[in-house]
DNA sequence: TATATAGTCTATAGTACTAGTATACTTTTG
DNA sequence: CAAAAGTATACTAGTACTATAGACTATATA
């Protein structure tokens, strides 16, 4: 049940990318570099995430000197889901349970299939999470979490 | 998120284990090629899979003539997490928030990573079910369906 | 005790996926 | 025009996945 290092590293930047700057309240425009030594990211690899998102409509960006990316939508709007789905594919476990992506496991009865059901429990409490979390709520959670830490 | 086919050739061929025989109450024995045709499984692959389970402790069996497969303990005391964790590993989605083999991400903040947050839950939701799921809830569910489609 | 049955063990092979690297563009600003 | 910054492909080393093959060991029973 693993994340890849590429749904790691997206949605690490999204998130990055969905914390308010220093002076302002609306989300920042950061370069490639700065996301990737902050996350201790290959800079290289996470273009290429980069790219994938971006292509995927869930960030715009501006080339040239002074360019870099930002969120294509505002915080509130892009979930984990979202996210999840590009970099990574599906969320069931097994195909058989997809909504996305339904495909036959080839199992003798589907109708009865124990495992089938059970997975389909999997695939709707991750679902349930991933799809009702936006970027915003994380970093809200993050910063919930610093002040009970006193920073 | 995905279960791979050991994973999930192991898991059916256990639910197939637990499954009372026609004539008793108490879990049969089995011969690989049984399950084998019954789930549509590569006999040979699924001889390493139950292998494994049978190293694992999760099944013993009988050699020779009328032999074949048996839970190792009732289908009431076995979970679906303890034989994907025997196939699949960790169930996880990323070694930060994992209680059975925790591991650093390597994230800059540990405490306050947001990802780390939502995937804790996304484990404790999957753990939950998993875990509290045993071979027995999986037949008697089927049972179940089977009933309400009248069969 | 011979024989068929059934599980055990180890090796290996093709394929796909993962996690990057490398390189050569194109666009924008000053 | 030069430098900054994103775009686009191609490539690769390593690993995991999904098996397949073959020889071996244990058991029942005729």
């Amino acid at each position: 049940m693993r994340l890849s290092k590429r749904g790691e590293y997206g949605l690490r930047a999204m998130i990055a990318l969905a914390e308010p700057a220093e002076n302002s309240d609306t989300p920042q425009m950061m370069q490639i570099k700065e996301i990737s030594q902050r996350e201790q990211i290959s800079t290289k690899f996470l273009e290429q995430i980069l790219l994938t998102l971006k292509n995927a409509g869930l960030l715009h960006s501006k080339m040239g000197v002074g360019g870099g990316y930002y969120l294509a939508r505002s915080a509130k709007e892009i979930t984990l889901g979202q996210i999840f789905r590009v970099l990574d594919g599906p969320v069931a476990p097994i195909k058989c349970v997809s909504q996305m992506s339904y495909e036959s496991c080839g199992c003798p009865d589907e109708e009865t299939c124990g495992l089938r059901l059970v997975m389909g429990d999997v695939r709707n409490a991750i679902v349930g999470i991933l799809d009702n979390t936006s970027l915003a709520d994380v970093t809200k959670r993050q910063d919930a979490v610093r002040k009970s830490l006193g920073r």
